[in-house]
RNA sequence: GCCGGGAUGGCGGAACUGGUAGACGCGCCAGACUCAAAAUCUGGUGGGGGCAACCUCGUGAGAGUUCGAGUCUCUCUCCCGGCACCA
C-alpha cells in the first residue's frame, strides 16, 4: 500500500472491478426485499452540471446504503431527451437536433460513469428513441378512445414578428418575445388535452397517504389542485336572453355585488364592441402580453364598461358590467361577480372605477371594520345588509342561499378544482409526434396500433422558425385509418412532461419490445426513493402521479401511486463577480477571480486574475450561464477525483437545502480522505492485531470503543432515517480525529484501531465508494465492500456509568455536574445545589422551583 | 399577485421532541518542520469585559407564551423556488 492517496488510480481500478463483475446489474428476486431508488433523469444539455452531480450523489448514497442493508436495489439512469434546447441549438448551429442530443448523451454518460454511480446501465432509456415513445403513443390512442384525450382551443403566446408560438420562458417580464422584442399576443389555436381533472379528486385525496413526501410538496400539490366548494349563480342580463353565470366561493357576500366583470374575449364584450370603437380597441389591447399566470396576476388591472347591466337575482338590483383584462375566458365561466367590500382585487377595481363599496358581512366577534378603507375577507363572519339572509354565519348563509337559488333553477352548489386539464400539444419539432390523424370526413382518428410508432423524422432541415414537420409532405400526408381516404397527420408534438411521466415504470422492463410494461413493473413499483429538485414539486410530480393512475386503469400496473418516498434537493448556488461599465454588467467566472481577506478572514475584496484589477462581489445565485458563476464539475473531478467531489457535496449542506459552492471546502474534503488514507496505511504497516477482548479494556480504551459504536449508531440514524448526510460525515470525522489521536500501541489498542477503521470505512462506503473499496481490502478483508453488511452498534459498548448534567439558575447556564446513571431526583438536586458557581447565584434567594429534566439538566428557579 | 420555503460566527453549516447556541469543515491567527515555499503537524478562533475563575451581549426585525425559545404563536423585512409551453 502506498502511503499517498492517488484518487485517479484508485477510482479507475475500482470502476473496472464493478464493470467486470457486473456489480450493479439487477434482476427480480422474490426472496429479497426490493428497493427501487430513482434520481430524476437529466435533460442532455451537453455537460453534467453541479445540480446533476448533487442529485445523483444523493441517490447513489441511498442506493448503496440500502444494498448494504441487504436489499435488492435497482438504480437506473436515462435521458429526458426531447425538448426546446435541442431545437434552439439546431437553429443556431445548423446541426440536427437528434445528432446534437445523441452526442450530448454519449458525453454525459462517460461523466456519470466517471462519478462511479451504481447504475444498471442495461436499462438505459432515451425518451427520443422510437422504442421508448412508441408506447407513449400507444397509450395515448387508448386514452383517446376512452375519452380521456380531446381537442379544443387554447391560448398560446404568439410572436407577431417571428410568426411563431413562444414558450413562457421566451417571453420577458414586459411581455416581449426574447428574440424579436415584439409585444407578444395571446392567440387561440387548437390543442390536445388530457383530462387530468377527471382524476382531481383521487389526486387530492391520496396526498394524505403520501407520508414519505415532504410536507411542503404535499401542501403545494393540494393548493395546485385547489378544491373549492361554491355556488354557481345566473345573473340575468338586461336586454338579453342568455344569463351571465358566475361561480363564487363566497355566496354569503352576494348582496354586496356592485359590478360584474367578464373576460375581454367574452361573447358579451365582443358583441358590445361591434358598435363601440373604444371598447374594441381596449379588447384588442387586452390580448397583449404573455399567458403565464404570474404575468396575468401582476399586470395592472384595467376594465371598461359595457353598455349593459346585469341583475342580481337576490335583490333585483341592476349592476354595471365591465370587460376586464384580469378575467380570463379559459378559466371558469369567463365572468366574475364583483364584491369590493370583501375581496381585495375587487376593492382595487372599485376604487379605480368609482364603484360603490358595500358591507354585507361583519366580524362574528362584533369588532368594527371599515370596508371603504380595506376589504374584509374573513370567514368568521355574520351577514348584514342582506335582506332575509342577514344574521347568518358563513356556513348557514352558504346553505340557505344554495337552497334558494337551486329552488328557483338559477344556480347550483358545486365543487370545483383549480386544476385545469393538461394541454399536451406543442407546435415544435423535437418531440414525440401526437399519434393522431385528421380526416375531412371522419374527424380526429387515432393511428392504429399496427402503424405505431409514428416515427419523428430525424434528418430535417431547420429553416426559419416553426416546426419543419409542417413543411414535410412525406410526413404530413397519409390515409385515414377509418375510411381509407386522403388525410393529414397531426404535426404537433407532445409536451416533454409526457415522457417524464412514466419513465420510472419503463425502467422495470426497458428492453421489452412487446408491451409498454410487464409483470416486472409490479415487482419494482412503486419507486421506494425518488430524488430530485424542489422545482418539480408540482408539475412533474403531479403529472407522474396522474400517469400512474392512467396506467393502472389501463391494467398495466396495480399500485396507486408511483413514488413512496420523495427527497427534494436544494439548488447549487455560487458567488457572482461583476463589473459595471456604461450601464452594462459583465460577469466573471469564479475560477478567474481571487479574493482578499482581512486578519479575521472576512472578505474585503476581489480582483480579476487576468488584469489584477478589482471586481465587485455580487449576490450568491443559482449557477447559470447568464451570471457566469457555474463551476464545471468535470474540472473538480479531474483535479480531486469523484470521491472528493461526492464527499464535499454530501458534507457541505443537508440535501434539501441550497448548496453554496466553495473551492476551498472541496480542498478540505480531499484533505480528509488523504488523512484517512494515511491513518489506514500507518495501521496496516504493522502486523495484524489480535481479536479484541472487550472485558479487558482500560478506561481510555472503553471511551474510544464507546465513540466507535456511538458513531455507528449516529451515522446509521442520520443516513437511514434522517437523510442528513452532512451530520453523518461530521460524526465519522470526529471518530477519525479520535482514532488519529490515539497512540495506544498495546495489542488491545491495535485491535481497537482495527475495529474503528473497519467501522469508518464501512460507514463511508456509500459516500466514497472507490476509496472505501480499496481501504477495505487493505484492512485485510477478502470481500468486496459493496457486498458487506452495514455495521450494527453494540449496545454494551455504548453504556455509561456517569452522566453529565447541566445546571441552570433561572434558565441561565451556571455549572456542570456529573451524577451516576442510577442517581435519583433527590441526589441530583443536592448535587446541583452544591455546585459552587450555582451557589453564588442562589445564595440569599428563595428557591421557588426545581426543574429536573432526566439525562439533560436541572433548572433552579429563584 | 397567489402557493411553498429560508434567514444562526468571517464562510458552509450543527443544535433531531421547547432544555449546554456555534458540533464538523472552510477561512483566518500563532507556532513546529523547511534555505524558502508548498504540503503536513500542534494550538487558538462569535462580540465586549476580566490576570483568572468567570461575567455579559448574541440565532433577520419587533412583540408574545414559558422556569427555559434558534426551535412555539403573531406582525414585519429581505432572499429563494413554483405558477400550467424551460426542464
Amino acid at each position: 500500500m502506498d502511503e499517498r492517496y492517488f484518487p485517479d488510480q484508485v477510482e479507475t481500478e475500482v470502476q473496472q472491478f464493478w464493470e467486470q463483475n457486473g456489480s450493479f446489474r439487477v434482476a427480480e428476486d422474490p426472496d429479497k426485499e426490493k428497493f427501487y431508488c430513482l434520481s430524476m433523469f437529466p435533460y442532455p444539455s451537453g455537460r453534467l452540471h453541479m445540480g446533476h452531480v448533487r442529485n445523483y450523489t444523493i441517490g447513489d448514497v441511498i442506493s448503496r446504503y440500502q444494498r448494504m442493508r441487504g436489499k435488492n436495489v435497482l438504480q437506473p439512469m436515462g435521458w429526458d431527451a426531447f425538448g426546446l434546447p435541442a431545437e434552439n441549438a439546431a437553429i443556431q448551429n445548423q446541426v440536427p437536433a437528434a445528432k446534437w442530443t445523441y452526442e450530448n448523451i454519449d458525453y454525459m454518460r462517460t461523466q456519470l460513469k466517471r462519478m462511479g454511480f451504481a447504475y444498471d446501465w442495461h436499462r438505459e432509456i432515451a425518451t427520443c428513441h422510437p422504442e421508448y415513445y412508441r408506447w407513449e403513443q400507444w397509450l395515448l390512442t387508448r386514452l383517446f378512445e376512452k375519452g380521456l384525450m380531446y381537442k379544443r382551443m387554447a391560448e398560446v403566446n404568439w410572436d407577431p414578428v417571428e410568426q411563431t408560438v413562444l414558450a413562457n420562458e421566451q417571453v420577458d417580464s414586459e411581455g416581449r418575445g426574447w428574440r424579436s422584442g415584439a409585444l407578444v399576443e395571446r392567440r387561440e389555436i387548437p390543442h390536445w388535452f388530457l383530462k387530468i381533472t377527471d382524476y382531481a379528486e383521487e389526486l387530492l385525496d391520496e396526498i394524505d397517504n403520501l407520508d414519505g413526501w415532504p410536507d411542503e410538496v404535499r401542501k403545494m400539490q393540494r393548493d395546485w389542485i385547489g378544491r373549492s366548494e361554491g355556488l354557481e349563480v345566473d345573473f340575468s342580463v338586461e336586454g338579453s336572453d342568455s344569463p351571465l353565470r358566475i361561480y363564487t366561493t363566497r355566496p354569503d357576500t352576494l348582496f354586496g355585488v356592485t359590478f360584474m366583470a367578464v373576460a375581454a374575449a367574452h361573447p358579451l364584450a365582443l358583441e358590445a364592441a361591434k358598435d363601440n370603437f373604444e371598447l374594441a380597441r381596449f379588447i384588442d389591447e387586452c390580448r397583449r402580453g404573455g399567458t403565464s399566470e404570474a404575468a396575468l396576476e401582476t399586470m395592472e388591472k384595467r376594465g371598461m364598461r359595457i353598455a349593459r347591466n346585469a341583475v342580481n337575482p337576490l335583490n333585483g338590483e341592476a349592476v354595471p358590467i365591465f370587460a376586464a383584462n384580469y378575467v380570463l375566458m379559459s378559466y371558469g365561466t369567463g365572468a366574475i361577480m364583483g364584491v369590493p367590500g370583501h375581496d381585495f382585487r375587487d376593492h382595487d377595481f372599485a376604487r379605480e372605477n368609482s364603484l360603490e363599496i358595500r358591507e354585507v358581512v361583519a366580524p362574528a366577534d362584533g369588532s368594527e371594520i371599515d370596508v371603504q378603507q380595506e376589504a374584509f375577507v374573513s370567514y368568521d363572519i355574520v351577514t348584514v345588509n342582506s335582506g332575509d339572509f342577514s344574521g347568518l354565519s358563513f356556513k348557514d348563509a352558504f346553505d340557505r342561499l344554495g337552497e334558494w337559488v337551486e329552488a328557483r333553477g338559477i344556480g347550483t352548489r358545486t365543487v370545483r378544482y383549480r386544476l385545469r386539464d393538461w394541454g399536451i400539444s406543442r407546435q415544435r419539432y423535437w418531440g414525440c409526434p401526437v399519434p393522431m390523424i385528421h380526416c375531412e370526413r371522419c374527424g380526429e382518428v387515432p393511428v392504429p396500433e399496427s402503424d405505431l410508432p409514428v416515427v419523428l423524422p430525424e434528418d430535417v432541415a431547420h429553416v426559419g422558425h416553426g416546426s419543419p414537420l409542417t413543411r414535410m409532405p412525406e410526413f404530413l400526408n397519409t390515409t385515414c385509418p377509418a375510411c381509407g381516404g386522403k388525410a393529414q397527420r397531426e404535426t404537433d408534438t407532445l409536451d416533454t412532461f409526457v415522457e417524464s411521466s412514466w419513465y420510472y415504470a419503463r425502467f422495470a422492463c426497458a428492453r421489452n419490445d412487446q408491451s409498454m410494461l410487464d409483470e416486472r413493473a409490479d415487482y419494482w413499483l412503486p419507486v421506494d426513493q425518488y430524488v430530485g429538485g424542489i422545482e418539480h414539486a408540482v408539475l412533474h410530480l403531479l403529472y407522474a402521479r396522474f400517469f400512474h393512475k392512467l396506467m393502472r386503469d389501463a391494467g398495466l400496473i396495480q399500485s396507486d401511486e408511483p413514488f413512496k418516498n420523495l427527497l427534494t434537493q436544494g439548488m447549487v448556488v455560487a458567488e457572482t463577480f461583476y463589473r459595471e461599465k456604461n450601464g452594462k454588467t459583465t460577469y466573471f467566472a469564479p475560477a478567474d477571480v481571487e479574493m482578499s481577506h482581512d486578519a479575521k478572514g472576512k472578505v474585503t475584496g476581489a480582483k480579476l486574475n487576468t488584469d489584477g484589477k478589482p471586481v465587485e462581489v455580487g449576490r450568491v445565485e443559482k449557477m447559470s450561464k447568464s451570471k457566469n458563476n457555474g463551476v464545471d464539475p468535470q474540472a473538480m473531478i479531474d483535479r480531486y477525483g469523484a470521491d472528493t467531489v461526492r464527499l464535499y457535496m454530501m458534507f457541505t449542506s443537508p440535501p434539501d437545502q441550497k448548496l453554496e459552492w466553495s473551492d476551498a471546502a472541496v480542498e478540505g474534503a480531499f484533505r480528509f480522505l488523504k488523512k484517512l488514507w494515511k491513518l489506514v496505511h500507518a495501521h496496516v504497516r504493522e502486523k495484524t492485531p489480535p481479536t479484541i477482548d472487550t472485558d479487558a479494556l482500560d478506561d481510555a480504551q472503553q471511551t474510544l470503543r464507546r465513540k466507535i459504536h456511538e458513531t455507528i449508531a449516529k451515522v446509521s440514524d442520520d443516513v437511514g432515517r434522517r437523510y442528513t448526510f452532512n451530520t453523518a460525515i461530521a460524526a465519522v470525522m470526529e471518530l477519525v480525529n479520535a482514532l488519529a489521536k490515539s497512540d495506544d500501541a498495546s495489542p488491545a489498542g491495535r485491535a481497537l484501531m482495527q475495529e474503528g477503521l473497519d467501522a469508518v470505512v464501512l460507514l463511508l462506503a456509500p459516500i466514497v465508494p472507490h476509496t472505501s473499496h480499496v481501504l477495505w481490502r487493505e484492512l485485510g478483508h477478502e470481500s468486496a465492500i459493496i457486498d458487506e453488511r452495514w455495521p450494527v452498534a453494540e449496545e454494551a459498548a455504548m453504556e455509561r456509568d456517569a452522566i453529565d448534567l447541566v445546571v441552570q439558575v433561572n434558565g441561565k447556564l451556571r455549572g456542570h455536574i456529573q451524577v451516576s446513571k442510577s442517581a435519583d431526583r433527590k441526589t441530583i438536586e443536592t448535587e446541583a445545589l452544591e455546585n459552587p458557581n450555582v451557589q453564588r447565584f442562589v445564595e440569599g434567594k428563595a428557591i421557588r422551583k426545581l426543574i429536573v429534566v432526566p439525562g439533560k439538566l436541572v433548572n433552579v428557579v429563584v
